[in-house]
DNA sequence: CTCATATCAGGCTTACTGACATCT
DNA sequence: CAGATGTCAGTAGGCCTGATATGA
């Protein structure tokens, strides 16, 4: 016991960056469960979509594209081709480089993903009103740009 | 080049749940810029503002009022220590416990963080007019609200 | 005996940094 | 030669699990 009131609302608490990020962790715990479900975790998912979206490529262009970094693109892809989920081939263009590519396995599994994580939107945003998620991705979407300022696109400047 | 347009916007950049990650990735950098630019982390700002207010306490005590971790809290209370920002002594009445408390460099420490953490609240929410912060706070309450049902306080049910 | 306290060792995810060998 | 590609190793923060020793 020795103090009774343990619970002085911490000063933190209020602070948007402090909701911000707690919110956040419910999200990705969210998605987090809905995905490993199926045996799958965020870099899985984000690579799957990448490769339906461009069709087979290099590591290198698929970490552009879903802005996963190089070194995890190895492991990530290691483990979707341990499951047999997508398939590794050299480059005979270019010895230097392996030809990712989506198998149908692959894409049943992006299937099941894809609905999970809708459905986790939907858990995620349960108490909001139809009217209030739209503000919430509005308002999210502006941080965003904001923030995202010269780090996101090379936005092609002068002409 | 290969493939001249690299930039087909993923599928998942317009869910909430993601949109929600990024916007909190940013806020977490900009703290933790803020605090490190004085040699702290996020746990170390909240056991010092915890100390300051609830006073000396047990470790223990100190991680259920933080929220940090008993096992985070032995790395943390031994950086504080050994900058001097807090003192372990052990509690006479129960040789289990350490007393932790702030020292007056502890309590300067607190006001550089406490200060970086108000700016960084207004760089975060800089795009966003006050009603619109105002509605961006209230969103993030409701959503943690209803996701933190039944986790967050025992809420002395019968009677 | 059971419980609380403190400690230590490690995992986890996402993101990054560096080194390196290979190939263009 | 510079530069791209793939691989491996390691870091970091915050959160967590477990095992352990000690004392209430």
């Amino acid at each position: 016991m020795e103090n009774p009131r343990e619970k002085t609302p911490a000063r933190w608490e209020g602070m948007p960056s402090w909701l911000l990020g707690q919110t956040a962790g419910h999200a990705h715990r969210l998605v987090g469960e809905g995905f490993s479900a199926v045996g799958a975790r965020g870099y899985h998912y984000r690579l799957l979509a990448t490769l339906e979206d461009s069709g087979p490529a290099s590591q290198a262009t698929l970490g552009r594209c879903s802005g996963i970094h190089l070194s995890d693109m190895v492991a990530t892809v290691n483990d979707l081709a341990d499951g047999g989920l997508v398939e590794r081939a050299p480059d005979p263009a270019d010895r230097r480089r392996n030809i990712v590519s989506l198998t149908p396995a692959g894409r049943r599994q992006l299937r099941r993903l894809d609905r999970r994580l809708a459905e986790c939107q939907d858990e995620l945003l349960a108490p909001l009103s139809p009217e209030e998620r739209q503000q919430f991705t509005d308002l999210l979407s502006k941080l965003l740009v904001h923030h995202n300022r010269g780090t996101d696109a090379p936005e092609e400047r002068w002409s």
